[in-house]
DNA sequence: TTGAAAGCGCTAACAG
DNA sequence: CTGTTAGCGCTTTCAA
């Protein structure tokens, strides 16, 4: 079907397409008694601007991309929503990007997010190289990733939720624990995490202990590897465990092992998602401020796109929240 | 920065912007000779076609627009995961509106995309007046929701899902069975998990129990309602609780309330998402084909807009998988 | 206060 | 096989 355009509207109200864009714009000066001659048209007529043409002459979509590894993680879930309403609230719309953490699915987003000209580009993936991300300074920000020195990150305090994580270990006690930490080779704020920790455990002169899960592996594998720390003497009495989903892997194996959380080993994860607190109730986390993560790069961006100075870096507070597998159940 | 345009590539090359536009579409005749010189004078210059000039011209925006109550929800979250991935395929991309299942915003939703001229609709929402969609019956494909008469739908075998998981739940010896349903005066396909429900119930001459829980209150909400059917004796010995996340939700109360699930109460819920698989694996549960949902909502979507004849309504079959909540640990 | 006309980058008749 | 030209729907000079 033939779509009504400003022409049609201007054509049946008997004034300039100039004045109908005015109007619509609120633009210029046009007497009311124009103004109210096209509205009624516009009405009547029921014109709905085609943002497609706008686009095109304005030279801007609208569009702002979220390149994640996968919506299915549900901390990525759940930042891709937040992000969504903080770009709404601002005009502006999702063009989400699931990379799998896949340089070449990577690349060829990025071709296309040039192609379909977004006007801007939040990072949250982890992969390629960064050399690909340079050609965009101007207009990216990224989440829980150093990109280029020039690119503003937001991120959590993640170095102080692996103390904060590790404290709360030891204070209830434990002596040996394992961390378990990312692909080392990603240059991630998430890396700090096991800084953290390890800063505690040298403070209290305890071992380090590492396992290294790398995030885009599948939860099968992800279970595999869990599964062989139970290989021979299980020796850990604590388990911080990067993030969530890895905690409660754990907590999945060592019950299938025989092992009593919190009584054997205690657990702390880290995201704390909303699905987390609800689906796993019992699992103590550090709790990222994602809703404001997701606000505060949204904001960022938009102030970098305009042209305004933007800082470099933003760190957001982390929280403990402490549950049955750290103190035992609440009953 | 001045981006360049295909003229800038005709002229550097040589050669009018018709070869050009030639060149890049693969079309019409050119002499190979050509068709190298610009080519070469693409790469040189970095060209870039724009996207939002052929969106323009050709007016198809690429977008489908997926409408859900939220992504935050594990079954919406994973189904939005895989149709950007059907999208993608085809040469497609998302647009993502979470409709929070508020009128208000659907109806916001429905004025952007008509602005933006998504290519088509698929929706997953349980809201809005049917009324609204009746305009765009042409390009709408709704995903475990009817719309309208005509407007083509794809969805689990909910009936079967329900009969499957009460069959089993009474397998397993129980006689007295709460069925955990949404809203009630919503006209979606997850009402038939009851009806599947309701027919083995009668079958075996039991009684039938139901609580309602609308799907968008907030989990607190949820948790309140399951905390009342607590009050006074718990006299239930199976329950069937319409999805995963009150399934889950149910389990952490009886778990609160000093209920042994399977012992006391077997549950089953219904979805099986990964995410609760791998994050609740205890729980038993009717797995929806979230995937296959996904690709045949796209593919019947972007059937229908090429025109050509489809299915007005897609079924896809469930699967019932057992573990703790059903069959006591399987150690 | 209003309108005519140019032009955003691209594709597609149409002509050569 | 290649080029000239018009036009997609809109906004914005510029002139009236």
């Amino acid at each position: 079907m033939k779509r009504v355009t400003i022409h049609d509207v201007a054509r049946k109200a008997g004034v300039s397409v100039t004045t109908v864009s005015r109007v619509l714009n609120d633009r210029g000066y046009i007497s009311n008694e124009m103004k109210e001659k096209v509205l009624n048209t516009i009405e009547e007529l029921n014109y709905i601007p085609n943002e497609m043409a706008r686009s095109f002459f304005s030279n801007q979509s609208k569009f702002i991309a979220l390149i994640v590894p996968t919506t299915e993680n549900p901390f990525f879930g759940e930042l891709t929503f937040h992000v969504e309403k903080a770009l709404a609230k601002f005009g502006y719309h999702l063009f989400i990007c699931n990379s799998l953490n896949d340089s070449e699915n990577e690349e060829k987003y990025l071709r296309l997010l040039n192609e379909k000209r977004v006007d801007g580009i939040i990072v949250g993936s982890h992969n390629v190289d960064i050399s690909e991300y340079k050609n965009y300074e101007d207009q990216i920000v990224s989440i829980e990733r150093k990109l280029t020195k020039n690119i503003p990150m937001v991120q959590s305090d993640d170095y102080n939720g692996g103390r904060l994580a590790t404290q709360e270990l030891i204070t209830q006690g434990c002596t040996n624990i394992l961390c378990v930490t990312g692909d080392k080779n990603v240059e991630t704020p998430a890396n700090d995490r096991s800084i953290g920790y390890v800063d505690e455990i040298e403070k209290n002169n305890y071992r380090k202990n590492f396992i290294e899960i790398p995030f885009q592996i599948d939860l099968d594998e992800k279970l595999k590897i869990i599964k062989e720390t139970f290989q021979g003497d299980f020796k850990y009495d604590g388990v911080f465990a990067g993030d969530d989903v890895n905690a409660k892997l754990f907590l999945n194996v060592a019950k299938e092992m025989g092992y009593d959380v919190p009584k054997d080993v205690k657990v702390i994860g880290f995201d704390g998602t909303q699905s987390i607190r609800y689906l796993v109730p019992e699992l103590s986390t550090v709790v990222q401020p994602i809703e404001n993560l997701a606000y505060e790069a949204v904001t960022t961006l938009l102030d970098l796109l305009k042209g305004k100075k933007v800082k470099n870096e933003v760190i957001l507070p982390v929280e403990l929240y402490l549950s049955e597998t750290t103190q035992g159940s609440k009953k």
